[in-house]
DNA sequence: CATTTATCGTTAGCCTCCTAACCGTCTGCC
DNA sequence: GGCAGACGGTTAGGAGGCTAACGATAAATG
């Protein structure tokens, strides 16, 4: 479970209750807010499961992945990725696609390498960089899990049809961008940017 | 930033790329279950900056708001809480209604008694028991945090119609009620699927 | 009534994330 | 060439989750 969150998600009712107490509360955002983190949860303790029966965690499989993507789909698309070369990948370069600080990979790589999943080697050109590298050991272990992870993902949203799917993803987008937009914003809100903004 | 996720999402065509060597890749659900755990995300990163200015964790809110749901509505609603009776709660109660355990709970409430937001009160009648009850202050500051909360939710959420917010709530009950079923399903995914899908 | 079992809150120790600071290296400017 | 600043990786320390175990108490069972 990453994130602390209510069990019970209010009812709607409930929230159209509160709303009385405080006008600024719109209850079908705060109820598709706090579904929307209800069901990330959900989905991500799912996926959590299946990597904790490989003794793996999300933050390294993450990074597993963004190497894996980063030899596996080297010409054909960039996936948003800075680096256009293929092969290896510097920890900041993982850092900044998982999201996480540099020191946070630091110790994600720490661990990968001590089990044996990836190599660091040093970069030959600027001695401050370093190059990390899928072993074959990595390879195989995605090659038999990601199967199976594919297969939770496909059975997840197995309940919602395709064209379900596409308007997931189309409200979803809508709400990331939002949230993108919010974050670079001002820091409090004022009541005034509630209508000027988009 | 709760999770550590993928910074930019493949595209749609690498994944179908990607199908070609793993015939469990189902696309669009992939696609789904990414932008899902990346909304989900985004939306939360949002709120949690709000928490941050005010210097009170995720954690710390979500035990406010629990015992502040449970003296503000003590009777018209139950909130699928199990306790029915007014006031406060204990700290069981409290990690159940989190969705954390009951050691974490102690550790929240440890700081926010000391920062003076709850205080503890020996049960009574049960001697293994202890009462934890908002003080003055926290009313205070739910008084005056909440409504930028909701602000900020609504904003959030103001780039989806009402009916798309109604649509996506339906949409994610689906994907959380089926998450539900999986969890408490089997743990490795059962033969039958393994040779229905290759 | 005595003993076992279950429950409550807490403690101890681990893991993973974070921020802040550090050292070595590269780069730009004089 | 030499030096200030930027950048890459690491380290140290803190916060917040978790599990496993503990004493104290209540409830169930003989």
């Amino acid at each position: 479970m990453p994130l602390l969150l209510l069990k019970d998600l209010p009812r709607y009712e409930c929230l159209i209750e509160s709303a009385k107490e405080f006008p600024d509360l719109d209850p079908s955002a705060a109820e598709a807010y706090l579904h929307l983190l209800r069901a990330g949860d959900d989905a991500f303790s799912v996926s959590q499961r299946n990597l904790d029966e490989h003794g793996i965690s999300q933050g390294r499989f993450c990074v597993l992945m963004l190497l894996w993507r980063s030899v596996h789909l080297p010409a054909t698309e960039l996936l948003g990725a800075k680096s256009c070369g293929d092969g290896p990948r510097t920890p900041a370069e993982l850092a900044e696609g998982a999201n996480v600080t540099r020191a946070t990979m630091t110790g994600l790589i720490d661990t990968l390498e001590r089990d044996g999943f990836v190599k660091r080697e040093p970069d030959p050109v600027d001695r401050r960089m370093m190059s990390v590298r899928l072993t074959a050991k990595a390879e195989q272990f995605l090659h038999d899990f990601l199967p199976g992870h594919f297969r939770t993902t496909a059975k997840l949203m197995s309940t919602l049809s395709e064209s379900e799917r596409k308007t997931l993803v189309r409200l979803l987008t809508k709400i990331s961008t939002q949230a993108a937009a919010m974050f670079g914003g001002p820091a409090t809100v004022p009541a005034e940017l509630a209508t000027r903004a988009v």
